[in-house]
DNA sequence: AATGAATGAGTGTTCATTCAT
DNA sequence: TATGAATGAACACTCATTCAT
C-alpha cells in the first residue's frame, strides 16, 4: 500500500487545515492509517482507536483533523476517486485511437486495483457509508468514458450510436475485471486481460 | 417489492425449521421484514428491533428462527443469489442462440433488479458482511456465463477462445447496466438496453 | 429521603410505560436512584452508571425507560414540581383565612424542603439543565400564590391592590426561608419561622 | 452588558497577576469573554475554547492567567458578589430611614440585575459549581440586611424583634423580584416594584 | 507572553443477545 | 411459540489540560 497523502493531504481532502509542519505530518499519518484500516477491516469494523494507534497519535488527535469517522472516510473516497481518474487520464495520454485508449485504461486500472486493494474496497463500501460520494464517483467515471467513446465516434473510428449504455457496459467490464484480475487473482497480467477485453470491444464475440 | 419468501421460507434459507403453520407464517414475516429493512437502510443501520417491529412480532421471537443478525442476512443473500440464477435460467429457456440467450438474460436481469432494489443492495453489501457468500455468488454467476459462452463456441456460434475474461466482462456489463437502468433510472426499457448491449457483444464498437 | 415514585411512576413522569409488574418496579428503582444521585452530586457529576448501580440494574436498563440523562432529570423536575404544589394545596385546606393559608403553606414548604433536600436541589439545577421546566415551575407557583392573594383581596381580608409584585415577593420569601431553615439549618421549627414571616406579611416591620 | 473588569482585573479577582500592560489587556479580555459565555450558555456548556475565541487569544493563553475552568468561574463569582454589595452600599447612602434604605437597595438591585443578566446567572450556577462561594455570597448578603434591620430596630423605626427570619425573607423577596422584573420582564420600572415591596414591608398586606 | 497541536480519561448511548415467564 | 425486560460490552466523541516552540 502506498502513501495516500503523497500529493497534498488536507487541501485535497477536506480535513481541517493544519497550521504547522508538525500538524501536516500528523494529518498525513492519520489519513494513511485510516486508509489501511478501512481497507483491511472495513468501515464498521474499524474503530477510531485503531486508526490513531496505527498512526501513532493519541485518540483525541484524530478529532483535531476530522469531525467524525464518516468525515475521514469521505475524505478517503474523494481522494481515491481522484486517483482513479488520474490513472485513467495518464493511461489515455500514451495510447493511440479510442479503442487503444480504452485498452490502456483498463490495463492501468487493473494494475492500480492490484496495488491499492484497500482503496478499492473503500470505494465499494462507500455505497453504504457515503452514497453521495459513491454515486458521484461512478457517474463521473461513466461520463468520462462516454466522452471518449463519442469522440471516437465523431472521429469515425467507432460507430455513431455509442452512448450511455455502451459507457456503462464498458465501466462494468472494467470494474469487474479489476476485481477479478486486480484484486483477487494474479493469474493473468493486466495487459493480457486488457488485450482480450479490447478484442471483445472491437470485434465482438462472433466466430 | 414482492414477497421474498413466496417460494420457500426456512427450507431454502437455512433458518431453524418451524414446526407449526403459525411458525411458518412468523418466519416468513421476519424474512420479508428483514429484506425490506436491510434494503432500505442497509445492514448496519438496521436493528433487530426494526425488523421485528415491521414483522409485527416481539423482539425475542427473532431468535426463535435465527441465530444472529448475520444469520438472517446470510439467508437473504443465499435466497437472492438463487433467485438471480433462476431468473437467468428462465430467460435462457425461451431464447435462441448464445447471444440471444445473453441478451434475454440481461433484459431479465435489469427488469428483476428494478423490481427488487432491496435484494440487489443486499448482495452488494454482502461484500462486507458475508464475504464468503458474496464471492460465491459472483464466482457462480461468472461460471454459468462462461459455460454458456463455451457452449456457444463449441457450437460454432462464437469464436473459440472465449473464457474467464469474457465471462467476467459480460457479468460486469450486466451488473452495471442493472444498476444504471434497473435500480436507478427508468429512462430506457430493459429490452432496449439489452438490445444495444447485445450488438456490442456481437459486432463490437467499430464503425 | 422518601420514595419519589410512590404515587405513580411512569404515567406521571413521562417515561416509557413498562408493560409488566417487574418493569414497573425497575422504573421506580431507577427514578429513586436518579433522584438520590442528582440530589447528592448534581446533574453533571452524576453518571448513568451511578444511577443504575444504585438502582441495582444494568446500565442498558436505564435506556429501556428513559431516552437520555436529561430525560430522567426532566421527569424528576416535573414530578417534584407537582409534589410541591400538592404540598401547598394540602396546607391551604386546613387553614383559615388567606394569611393563615400562606402561613400554613410556608410551614409545610419548609418542612417539605427539609425532608426532600435532593429534590429541592434538582429544581434549582433545572435552571441550567431544563430551563423550560424550571421557568414553568416558578411561573406556576407564583400564579397560584397570586390567585390566593387576589381571592383574599376580593374577600376583603387583604388590600385591593395585591398583584404580581406581592406574589413574587412572597414566593421569594418562601423559597429562601425554605433554603435557610429547611435545607440548611434545623435551628428553628418550620412553624416558628412561618409565624414570624406571617407577622411580617400582616403587619409589616414598623415599630 | 458592561465591562466586568473595569475596576480591577487580576488584583480583585485572584488570577495570576500580569506583569505587562499587554498582559493586563489579555487578562481583561479573557475575563470579559468568560463572563459573557458563562452567562449565555452556563458553566458546563461553555468550553475554554469558546472563551479564548471570544477573547481573541489562543487556547493556551487561558492557562497563563487561570489554573482551571473553575478558577475563572470562582473569580467571576467573587467579583460579582462584590459588585452586588457595592450596589447595595451605594443605594443605602442616599436613602433616609431603614425602610427607605431597603427600598432603594431593592430598586438598585433590580436595575443592576437587568443590566447584568450574565452575572446574575453565574451566581445562581455557583450553587453547583462553587458551593462555598455561593453560600458565602448569600450568608454575607443576609447578614448585611440583618445589620441594617437591627440598626433600624435600635433606632426605634422598626419593631424590636427583627432577626434572621426577616433578613432572609427580605433577601428572598429581593432576589425573586430581581429575577422577575430585572432579568425577565421589563413590564414594570424597578422603582415601582420597589415601592410596592416597600409598602408590603412597612404595612403588610392587610386591608 | 503567546501559540495551537497533542493528550487521554471520561461518558452518554446503542444494540445484539439472553432468559424467565 | 412468543414475549419483552434485562444485560453489558463496545464505541464515538468531548474537552480540560499540558507542553514544545
Amino acid at each position: 500500500m502506498k502513501n495516500v497523502g503523497e500529493r497534498s493531504a488536507a487541501a485535497t481532502v477536506g480535513a481541517k487545515e493544519p497550521r504547522t509542519e508538525r500538524g501536516r505530518r500528523t494529518l498525513r499519518a492519520i489519513l494513511d492509517a485510516a486508509a489501511a484500516e478501512f481497507g483491511e477491516r472495513g468501515f464498521h469494523e474499524t474503530g477510531i482507536t485503531q486508526i490513531t494507534q496505527r498512526a501513532g497519535v493519541a485518540l483525541g488527535t484524530f478529532y483535531t483533523y476530522f469531525d467524525s469517522k464518516e468525515d475521514v472516510f469521505r475524505a478517503l473516497v474523494r481522494d481515491m476517486s481522484g486517483m482513479v481518474s488520474q490513472v485513467g487520464l495518464k493511461a489515455v495520454e500514451g495510447a493511440s485511437g479510442t479503442l487503444g485508449a480504452e485498452r490502456a485504461v483498463l490495463a492501468a486500472f487493473i494494475a492500480f486495483a492490484g496495488e491499492h486493494k484497500e482503496l478499492y474496497r473503500i470505494i465499494d463500501e462507500a455505497e453504504f457509508v457515503e452514497p453521495e460520494a459513491w454515486r458521484a464517483h461512478y457517474v463521473g467515471a461513466a461520463s468520462r468514458i462516454r466522452s471518449r467513446l463519442e469522440r471516437g465516434a465523431a472521429g469515425g473510428e467507432l460507430r455513431a450510436d455509442v452512448g450511455e449504455v455502451e459507457a456503462w457496459a464498458l465501466m462494468g467490464m472494467n470494474v469487474f475485471l479489476g476485481l477479478r484480475f486486480g484484486i483477487w487473482g494474479g493469474d493473468m497480467a493486466p495487459e493480457d486481460v486488457a488485450a482480450r477485453a479490447s478484442r471483445l470491444l472491437s470485434e465482438g464475440l462472433k466466430a
